[in-house]
Order: structure tokens, then sequence, then C-alpha cells
DNA sequence: ATCAGATTCAACCATGTGGTTGACTATATG
DNA sequence: CATATAGTCAACCACATGGTTGAATCTGAT
């Protein structure tokens, strides 16, 4: 693998980030597509949605393979393995309620703060 | 939520789609930090690693709390929760084996080009 | 041979991103 | 008070992104 394992989250999440092309890789549950069948349920130019499929492609998430003058375009799931793995590890810390934690830390700030008089400015944005 | 869940799934998404930002969250996961001390493992300036924070405070990873002149941030990781169930839709087109799959897709290839002549180009990029 | 279809390529544009730097604000400390 | 510390803000830069358009390519069908 010449690519790097973060690389590829990179180019994956990169990809996810993007509603059009989330709801392209939804149409390709059902069945192949084709560039035009992709597009088609957005209001932009072939061109554009063309680029679209080249980053899913790029992140791996697509198969392209060429019949005739159409490009049968096919999911592969698997890159986004990488990706919810790395999310995964994250589970702990919003499944776990964190309660506790949060009182933990604002016990310690009282005591990080204790020869101290005044109850300033504690929150913002 | 004035917010749409698409509109979270962008942002969580972009700010993942970044290895500093993705060490950031990871470096919290083992208590809070400041900024300094998030941009201290890499070579950019304390701008920079700032900005990468709002980045991630933008999609909600990120909660911070003023204490004096430093900001605490801390990591919350329930954004992420909705990136993982998105992905985990898709769960299914990796876990389960596709070579039936393939070898059908196969087929119809062949099908489709039966009467035709040449074995051509039929793989690019 | 011709014409229509599917798609890419190349050039272009506006905006966003990731980075820098210098000036500024606010807080802590001698 | 003076000075150092923690951060932001604003301006700037190079490059990526998401979009457009017009021309080019290749294939299929008549």
């Amino acid at each position: 693998m010449v690519e790097s394992d973060s690389e590829r989250l990179n180019a994956v999440f990169h990809a996810l980030a993007d509603p059009t092309r989330r709801a392209m890789l939804q149409s390709l549950t059902t069945g192949d597509r084709n560039i035009s069948e992709l597009a088609a349920p957005f209001d932009m130019s072939l061109e554009a949605a063309s680029k679209h499929v080249k980053v899913l492609e790029r992140a791996g998430m697509i198969r392209r393979s060429i019949k005739g003058r159409t490009h049968v375009c096919r999911l592969d799931a698997q890159p986004m393995h990488g990706g919810l793995e790395w999310i995964r590890h994250y589970e702990r810390f919003w499944s776990r309620r964190l309660d506790k934690l949060e009182e933990l830390l604002e016990t310690e700030d009282r005591i990080a703060r204790k020869s101290r008089t005044s109850k300033k400015a504690r929150r913002k944005r």
C-alpha cells in the first residue's frame, strides 16, 4: 500500500463531507449507476457531477468499469471501514455517561482557583 | 436545532478529514488541553493550530471554556455519533462477502457484450 | 459516413482552506 | 507599574474545491 492509512482517512472523510457525494453513495447502494444516472438528481452540470465521482473514486469508494461509451460505477464500501473504526475509538466518549466526569472537572476547577477571589467569566461563545 | 443533520455531517466529516485535527482529538481523549498544549506537537504557528481548533469547535467536537487567559478545550464526541451511524449504514456492503455479486456482474458484462468481437480496453487510469 | 450519446479535458472563476505574520486584547506575575 | 503569557484578529498568500462552459474523444446506431 503506497497510500498511508492517514491519507486514506483524509480522502475518505473528505469525500464524505459533501452531501452530493453522500447522496451518490446512497444511490449506489441499490445498484450500479453510470455517470449520467449519478448526476441526474442534482442541479449541476454533468462535468461537476463527474468531478464528485472522481473524488469518491480517489477515496476508493467507487470503482469504475468502462462499458462501451458509458462508465459504470460500483460502490466499494471497504474504505469506509477504516473511517468507522477510527470514529469507533471515540464511542466511549459519548456512550458512557459523562456527568461524573463533568462534575469531577468542575471540582478540579474550583481547586485550581482555590485561593483566588472572583467567580469571573467562565463561559463564552 | 438550526443546523440540519446534513450540515452537521458536513462539518464533522470535514473536521475529521485533516490529520492535525484528528491528532488533536486524540490528544483530548486523555484530558483537557488549552490551545498552546494542543498546538505544541505540530510544526505550525499557534494561530494555525487555533484555526484547527475552531474547525473542530464548529463541528461541535470541542467545547471551550475560558479560564483567565487560557482557553480550556474539552472533547465532545457526541457529534461523531452521527458520522458513525451514517457510515454504519454501509457496513453490510463490506462485511458481507461480495464475491458472488462480483461474479454475477461479470456475467452480466459478458451477456451485454455477447455478439461483439473484441476484448478491448476495459480498464483505465 | 453521419449523427447522437456519454464522458472527459482544459480553461476559467469564485470561494474555501491551511498556512504565515504583525498588531491587538486580556490576564498573570514580579 | 511593567512585562511576559495566552489567544485572537486581520490581512495576506498559495493552493484546493466546486462550479461553469466549450471543445474533444470515443462509441453506438442509422
